[in-house]
DNA sequence: CTCGTCACTTTCCATGTCGGAAAGTAGGGC
DNA sequence: GCCCTACTTTCCGACATGGAAAGTGACGAG
C-alpha cells in the first residue's frame, strides 16, 4: 500500500544522469566536454543522457559559437533544480538521512 | 575509463532496494511481508530483490517456524550496513549534500 | 493419507534501459 | 572540395525489471 514514492524520479535516479543534475545542480552552466570528462562517459553516451533530461524539461542546452567554434553547455531549469532538489529529500527520507 | 565513483554500488542503488536497504538499516529485523507492503511490491517481485541481496552478502534471510507457519524474516548483514553506509555516501557526495 | 492453504520461489515472457561502436551532421578553416 | 572539431543518431547485443502463473515445502483439516 505504501508503493507511494511521491517524488522518486527515474530520470533523474540513473547514475549518470544523477551526477549530471549533481554537478550541474552547483554551478549555472558548465560545458559538454566539462560534464562528459567529470562524469566519465563517452560523447554518445553523454548526449543520451542529456537528451533524457532535456526531453524531461530539466535541463536546457545552449549551443554557442565561441571563438569560431560551437560549444555546447548544460544547465539546469527551474524544473530540473526543482525534480532533484525533490529526488534528493526522497533519496534522504528513503536511506534515513 | 569507466568514470571513478568508488562506493556506487548497481546493487544498492535500484529503487526497490534501496528502499529494502533503507528499512532495514534501521531496525535489527524484519518480516519479508512487513517489507512487502512498505515497499508496495508483489511477493515474486520482493524475492527476486531480496535474492539478489542475499548473493551479494548483504542480507540475511531467516526462516523461522512461528505459531506452526513458516515465517521469513530479512536482516542487513554487517556487509549490507557498510555497502548501503558506503552508498549512502556516495549519494550524498554526488547530490552535494 | 489426501487435499487445501499459506508463504514465499522460480519460471516465463514482454518490455525497457544501457553503453560501445560506428556512421551521420553542422559549422568553420585551409 | 576536403578536413577537423564537436557533438548526434543509429545499430546492436547484453542485461534488468515487473507481472502472471506455476511450483515448493510445511502444516492442519477431514
Amino acid at each position: 500500500m505504501t508503493a507511494v514514492r511521491p517524488h522518486f524520479d527515474p530520470v533523474v535516479h540513473a547514475p549518470p544522469r544523477l551526477q549530471i543534475c549533481g554537478l550541474l545542480v552547483a554551478v549555472d552552466t558548465m560545458d559538454f566536454a566539462a560534464v562528459r570528462d567529470a562524469v566519465g562517459v563517452s560523447d554518445s553516451v553523454l548526449s543520451k543522457h542529456v537528451k533524457q533530461l532535456e526531453e524531461a524539461g530539466y535541463v536546457k542546452v545552449r549551443k554557442a559559437t565561441i571563438t569560431s567554434r560551437v560549444r555546447t553547455s548544460l544547465a539546469l531549469t527551474k524544473a530540473g533544480r526543482a525534480a532533484f532538489a525533490a529526488h534528493v529529500a526522497e533519496l534522504r527520507r528513503i536511506t534515513g538521512a
